[in-house]
DNA sequence: ACCAAGTGTATAGTATACTTGACTCCATGA
DNA sequence: TCATGGAGTCAAGTATACTATACACTTGGT
């Protein structure tokens, strides 16, 4: 696996446009607790695909306009 | 997160398709082992996002078309 | 001045993705 | 017949995603 996170996302903006939601509220929606999305949100790590996926299903979104990849240069 | 796995893939087929690639070769390409290609491949688990993108990337597909996500009923 | 809601952070623990090394089975071909 | 390559599996260990509880800071409202 990649040594630098390379991933990017687009939870916060996605929240506000979503009447506001809170982080409270979008953990509860996919079932985690609010740390965890205050750390993908601020891109301590990344998230495992299933988590990812229902993130991007609670926003209505693909899971690519939620996550961005950046490919590295040895690619 | 959810108990039960919801995601399935077409790694097989896309090796296939890509020249036969092996599970050696697809492991090297996106470099991990080839175990967990292996594990991965037959739905042992899930991939983190990452591990993820660099396969659909290795096949040049978008992540979606590699990895099939099916919602859970308490959605 | 106070309080509540929303966000960020810390630490310790659990769950699981991923590694390493070894072994088996099956098919193909020299 | 035996060797080789591709695929599956098992067990023990490491790395990291995620949980639980707790505390600090800011902002808006009363």
């Amino acid at each position: 696996m990649a040594k630098t996170p390379t991933i990017s996302n687009t939870i916060r903006r996605l929240r506000f446009d979503n009447d506001e939601m809170t982080q409270k509220d979008l953990a509860a929606a996919v079932g985690v607790t609010r740390q965890t999305i205050v750390a993908i949100e601020n891109a301590k790590y990344a998230p495992t695909l299933e988590l990812a996926f229902r993130i991007a299903h609670a926003f209505g979104k693909p899971l690519e306009e939620v996550f961005i990849y950046e490919a590295p240069p040895d690619d």
